[in-house]
Formats: structure tokens, C-alpha cells, sequence
DNA sequence: GGGTAAGCGAGACGGTACGTCAAGTCTTCTG
DNA sequence: CAGAAGACTTGACGTACCGTCTCGCTTACCC
């Protein structure tokens, strides 16, 4: 989990020495915070998630978050790091098919399961109350993923295993979107069938 | 917009206006409170949304919303009505495409312009923060939502233009998943050419 | 102890019977408080007296203090009331030496031994930070009492016991100077024995 | 202005000039934070005085001042130095009356007009509100005033201008009291008239 | 048509968390 | 090794809303 949102504030993430003084914020206190926030989310839910209890949990003072984070908000996008990367960079295995079930599969159990996802599902609930977070969310996780997304479709094109012409930005909001939309709004499970479904009817419609 | 959740409690919806009396809550103070919603919504959006702020813009005392609102959330879910029934309920041209391409640019439409969109869309973020209310949107609104959503599926089967055994879950989720993960999670516009080729791809592979 | 600052907010102190409604602010929240100020004055002293210290004593909550005393300094200039006007208000014996000799050693008395005293002594060591808090202690508090002081004399005055041309104002300053000098400055006692010598220096100088 | 509380601490007074070395404490630091002390005081007030102003109108690190002074009232004490004595020693001109009158008129001058006065009404202030620092106004400052205060009345015994059973501490109080009071408690001014008149009736009282 | 009880507006109340400020401590590097 | 810089914990500040409460007014219905 590495920072983004304010690794220009931190120059030195690397060597980090250093705790309580000018030369730099204190890298025990900033990772207590991102672990309490990881926590307490799972815990208690973001509707009862306050900045105080993240100081105390994290054993950090108030001051402390507010002089990193501006906001809640903030400290979420943040303690999200490059969890999507992470969980979500498709692999290649040199078949359209394996890597797109692959893929979303781990999309769909990444938004059920992890942690990481319950984070991510929090931000975007908070996204939706605030046009300015949304805006944040996407600039700063959601368009990397998007192009991790587009990868495997980008890859079979390469092969030749689609057509040239295949508008991918179109073929990722049909093979994800119903994903998210489970997830999301109905609340309904993910499985496996689910997603192999996608990806089988997907293949049909496109691989001649 | 008619009540649904306290309907009950309401016995004269008639032809009251009154503010103050032994028989019957003041139909004209909850109007002046699901308005009040519905506007400040618009205007400052969920996130600075307040009990207080509603009363004063209602001109009703803040005890009158707590004795018939449990909660903020409970004035959105009152406020929504049936909204989605009014907007979104599938019109019948004795054609599929036709029903279908009518049917997911009203959705679209609903969920990007309206007002009762950016309500849906706020419990929406509301429900991602909390499972039990989750659970009552769900109940309240999305279950009729999504069996009005089947409907011109379903009467495509009884006309036989659809197989009897497509799966109209899976079929509800592959044409509307797309839209509603554009609206909710990437912001992008959802143009008529996206939605009328959600249903060229969907006729191409199910009918026969 | 009275309200003096906000009687106008309260028109019907009589009465007392609300609590907490529109009709006016609760008398027994306003009681707790000034009884906490009064108690945690002597108890911690000034420095250490804060709102929330207050708030806690009181039973009372943050906001209520704020609503009704705009800073600390009001509660306190509320919490002296009417104490200067009951312990010092001299009372006539038609004899200048028995009414002066009583009327400063009630002053003495109250300035070292009273906890109205010590609240007297902080509020004046709070004015000499703030010339505006000066300003509001003398006009609401020590003017009347400086009236107060002048009694004595005048009354001798009318009864031929002082020349009518004796300067009052100068009179009072030497006769209460020495004794908020010792309490205020030097931190000496102020016997019986030092204010009786005040009392037959001043006699001997004026009267004939 | 000399150090007396910290002088201990600080050997080399004399030619010193260096900011971070081994060799003692920087007088220079010293002196800004000083400086920076008496004029915020008059700029600001005591009330809004902060340490952290102090360092940085002092151009001085938060931590040089804790390293030397345990407070700012600790600050306030240093800063006062020598000023009492160098302001308010009575000159000997071998007459009680004239001693007298300069002496009372040069207090009462120092109180109301100077800054070195400002810094003992403020520090009187503080006094009020914390016994200890009322201790240590009076053993750093105030006990050697006295002394000083008692002197003309003390040369005047000498002399034979005065009995020699005189009590000097009466008088002194006698004589300073009234102008403290109005200084400190009614914020009246003291103009010459007011401490003539002192004189006038101290020695009527008391020379023969 | 007069009495009565519920709904109403108003708003004070005890709370919780907010975001800010300064206090006093600690750590690092510079001169 | 003192000093500048500044991050740290702590705790109080004053504010905003929360959800509860009490009050007195205004009705609709009931006797």
C-alpha cells in the first residue's frame, strides 16, 4: 500500500527515518492512521467512521490527520493505495477466454470480499453524494483500472483473437458493468457462473 | 408521488390542511417536507443535507419530522415514491427492440436528468454505507423496479420472440448492469447509441 | 445572586417554570452553571477554569453555556450577581466612625475570605488583560459598588459630622485604596487593626 | 534591562553573539525573545500573547524559549528586569514634601504611561489568577519595590522630619494604595493633583 | 357551542463530532 | 551543543446537528 494522494508532500518514502521533525512526516503515524481507517471500516461501517475515532484508534492525535488529510475522504483514497493494482491487474495467459474469466472473476470477489473492496464500495457511496469526490475517485484510481480493464481485450486484439474495429471502451462497460451493478444496486452474489456467462455470451457475439 | 411507508399512519390523505388536531397528521406539513427534500437534494446536495436545514425550508417544526420520519433516510425513501413506477415502467409496443430501446433510454434518461434520478442515485451512496438501508431500498423500490424491468423481456417470451428458457435475471443484468455502472461508477454520459446498442447485441445473440 | 446581564432575555425569572421550550431558557441549567463556576473557581482556581470543566460540573451541555453567556468572563460577571450589594451595602449607625469602621472591614473581610471575593479578585486580574472586560466590570459591578462605598460619607455629609466641600471621590480612594492595595498587590492581611487605623487617621484629618 | 531569574544560567552575558554552539546560550536569542515579549504586549495584549507569537516575532525557535524560560509568565518576570528600579528608586532631595511628591508621581506615571508599567499590570493579572506567580511577582519584584517605597519616609525619620515611631509600612501603604486602586481596580487616571493631595494630607497627619 | 386532546411551530436541552488553536515535548540537522 | 525548524500528543476552543423534550396555540370532533 504506497501512497499518491500526497506522496509529493513525502519525498522520502523510502528511507523513512524520520518521526516528528522537519525533515519530514512521520511514516509510523501515517501507516497507523491508514491501518486504523482499513480497520475501522470493516468494523463499524463508514456511517459511523469519525475522524476522532481513527485518531484514537490509530493512537495518533487529531492534528496529526488533519495536517496530512483534509478530509475523511482523503484519508480513504489514500488507505485504498494500490490495492486496485494489486488485486486487480489482469494476467495474461495468452487466451482471451482464460484472461477474461480470470479477470472478473477477481473483480467480482475483489468488490465482495476484500477489504480493500469494502473500501472501494465506501468511496463510491461517498462519491455519490459529492461531485467533487467522484471526480477525485476517478482521476486517481478508477482511469488506471479502467486501463487494466481494457488490457485483455487490448492483448486478444494484438493476438488477432478480435476484431481491430472492437470498441473496447463498450466492450468493458458490458463485461464489467453488469458486475458492478450486482454488486452495487442489487446486492445480489457474484459467482463464478455469473461471470463465466459474461464471458462466454461476450465471446459469441465478437470472436468470428 | 404518494406515500408508501407511512401511508398507513395517514388515514385522510384527502382533503386535510389543517396544522394541528386530534385526527390525523397535517397533509400539507408533509408535503412541505417530501418538497423540501426533493428540492434542497438538488440544491446542496445529499452531504449537507440536515434535519434542521429541511425543517426550515419545509416551514415545519423539527419534532413534526421526527414523529413521522424515523430518519433523513426514511424522508428519501418517502420522497422517491413512485417515482420509478411513473418513470420507468415499460411501455408496450408489441415489439421488443422497440419496448427494449424505449425502455433502457428511459432508464438512462431517469438516472442522469431527473430529480428522482439524483435521489435514487444519493440512496444509492446512502445504502453502499449502510446494509440495512440497503435492505429497505431494495424492498421498497428496486424489487418492483427490477420486476417492471423484466416485463418486456417477459412478454417477448410469451410473444415467442424470446426462447422460454432465457435466463431474464442474467438478461436484466447484461442490459441494464452497463447503464447503471456508467451512471454510478465511471460518470460517463450514457448516449442513445450506448443504449441502442445494448440491445443490437442482446437481439443478435437471443433471438433466433 | 441575580441576573443582571441577561434579564432581558428572561423576563420571567418569577415564575421559573420552564424548562427547555420556547417560552424561555431553563432556570435550572442557569442555576448549575453559575453554582459551577462559583464551586470550581475556589476549587481550581482561574486559570484552570474552562468551559467544558464548567459544562461537566454543571450536568449542562457545551451549547447551552454558549447560547446564553457569550465567554467565560460573562459567566462570571453573571456569577457575581448581587454579592457586592449584599455583603457590602453600608449600613448606617448615625456614627461616621462606627459606619466606616463596619463598612471596611466587610470590605476586607469579603475581598480575602469570600468566595464572591475571589471571583471579584479574578474578574479583576481578568481586566487588567482586557481593557473591554475592564470596561464591562466596572459599569455592571463597580460603579454601583463605588456608590455603595460613598454612602458613609454622605450620610456624615448630611449630618454635619463632615465639611459639605469634602472631595467624596477622593476620600473613598484613600480610604479603600490601602486595602485592594494590600489584597490586590502586596497579598498582606488586612487586619481589623489596619482598616480601624484608616478609619481614625481619616477622622482626625476631616472632622472638626 | 538585566536578567535576574535565569542569570545563573548564562555565564558569558558579555561579548557573546552566536546562534547554535557550545559555548552557552545566545544572547542574542535572549534578547530578541525579550524584545519581542514587551512589544507584543503592547500590540497585542497579554491575553492574546502566545509563545508560539513570541518565537516567531522573535525570529527564535519555540524550543530556545522552553529551553530557558519554564513560562511565559516566566518570560514576563525576566522581561520586567530592573525596570522597577531603575524607573521608581526616589531621588533625595533632603525635603519629605518634595521626596514624596516625586516619588508618588513617578509611580503613578510608571503605572499608567510606561510599557515596563503595562508589564506589571499585566503580570499583576496573571497574579490574581495563580497564588504561586503572585509568590514569585512579589519575591522577584514587588519586595525590593517596597523597599525602595519605604525610603524617602525612612531618610525623613532620619532627618527628624518624622517621628521614629512611625510605622513605615502603614504609611507606605497609606500613601501607594489609593493610586494602585485607581490603576488597577476603577481605571480612573492619576493626575498630579490626586498625588499632591496624598502628600498634602500625609504630612498634615503626621509632621510636627 | 364548549371542552378536550392530538398535531403543530418553536426552540431549549444534553450530547457527539467537527475542524482549529496553542501548549509543551521530541527529533533532526546546521553552524 | 545551542539553535532553527517543525512534527508530535494533548486538550480546550467555539460551532453544527443530532434526537428529545416541553410549551402554548390551533383545530376537529364529541358530548
Amino acid at each position: 500500500m504506497t501512497d499518491q494522494a500526497s506522496s509529493d508532500i513525502r519525498p522520502d518514502t523510502a528511507g523513512a527515518r524520520h518521526s516528528g521533525n522537519r525533515y519530514g512526516r512521520s511514516e509510523q503515524a501515517r501507516r497507523a492512521v491508514l491501518t486504523a481507517v482499513d480497520d475501522l471500516l470493516v468494523e463499524v461501517g463508514f456511517a459511523a467512521l469519525t475522524i476522532e475515532g481513527i485518531a484514537t484508534r490509530a493512537g495518533v492525535a487529531k492534528q496529526t490527520i488533519y495536517r496530512w488529510w483534509p478530509s475523511k475522504v482523503d484519508i480513504l483514497l489514500d488507505a485504498l493505495g494500490d490495492d486496485l493494482a494489486e488485486h486487480l491487474t489482469p494476467a495474461e495467459h495468452g487466451d482471451l477466454e482464460q484472461d477474461l474469466s480470470a479477470h472478473l472473476a477477481a473483480v467480482a470477489e475483489f468488490l465482495t470480499e476484500s477489504d480493500a473492496g469494502a473500501m472501494l464500495r465506501a468511496l463510491t457511496g461517498v462519491a455519490l453524494h459529492d461531485t467533487a469526490i467522484a471526480e477525485r475517485l476517478r482521476t486517481e484510481h478508477l482511469a488506471r483500472q479502467r486501463e487494466r480493464d481494457r488490457l485483455p481485450l487490448r492483448r486478444a486484439v494484438s493476438r488477432g483473437e478480435l476484431p481491430a474495429q472492437l470498441d473496447l471502451d463498450s466492450a468493458v462497460d458490458q463485461l464489467l458493468g453488469p458486475i458492478y451493478y450486482r454488486v452495487l444496486v442489487t446486492g445480489q452474489p457474484v459467482p463464478r457462473a455469473f461471470t463465466e456467462d459474461l464471458v462466454r455470451e461476450f465471446l459469441a457475439r465478437h470472436r468470428d
